[in-house]
DNA sequence: TAAACCACTTGCAAAATGCAAGCTATCTGA
DNA sequence: TCAGATAGCTTGCATTTTGCAAGTGGTTTA
């Protein structure tokens, strides 16, 4: 969704606002995750195509770039961008809240967060 | 989309992580906007069943309350609670990071950003 | 009391998402 | 060398969400 001519907060959500790609940025920032399947085992269970099809627009955007492995050809490596580093003070208010406002059920049937993600 | 038993950033997506949730916070937080017309006149155009689903959904969630105008009865108020005010972090950041990155094709094509939302 | 107003609701088309299966290139072990 | 295994997709199809236009039912204003 491209919102042109309108806030920067309706900028950004054109980019981030759907269901799934601040998931991914998450894995990639501080997950540290790089290949394909690390970013598809996350708890959230994101598909294969659309975790395909976000990994392709997240590169249109300049959020990630793409390198091929060196020792592997067969894996394909996804590095965050400046663009996306500077998404972490999102990411970090994000957290905040959702764990001010969001934990209470989770905290009664499993008090110790293992695994964040 | 509930997310139970995961990342508090995952848990605050499954509220906001949609395309319009926060468009309506911005404007009921920032824009003082209280009443549907008001917010169906945003540049961003929500469809009116869409901004009607939205209003359910956040007062479900406890971010919206709504309230009868008294001196208009034909009129209701929706008023942001504490957990969305909480949001103006999430928003702040969002912002600034949308006016670093996505607004360069605007700056060109035009230059005075007279109304921000 | 007719017209305008406000906050929806409904119907239907289009787009996004979710799931399972398949596909291609690469690599690994026997 | 060649049968698997592996990594990163793509495809097909069902379901869900979104988008648009029109209509509805109280409320208020002229």
């Amino acid at each position: 969704m491209k919102r042109k001519n309108c806030c920067p907060i309706a900028q950004a959500l054109g980019v981030l606002g759907d269901k799934w790609s601040l998931i991914v940025l998450r894995d990639v920032i501080f997950g540290k995750k790089r290949h394909f399947n690390d970013l598809l085992a996350s708890p959230e269970k994101i598909s294969t195509n659309i975790l395909s099809n976000r990994l392709k627009t997240l590169q249109q955007e300049s959020l990630l770039c793409c390198s091929v492995d060196l020792e592997n050809r067969r894996s394909k490596i996804y590095t965050p961008t400046e663009k996306a580093q500077d998404l972490v003070p999102v990411l970090v208010e994000l957290y905040k809240w959702g764990e001010k406002y969001n934990d209470e059920a989770d905290k009664v049937d499993n008090p110790s967060q293992a695994e964040p993600f």
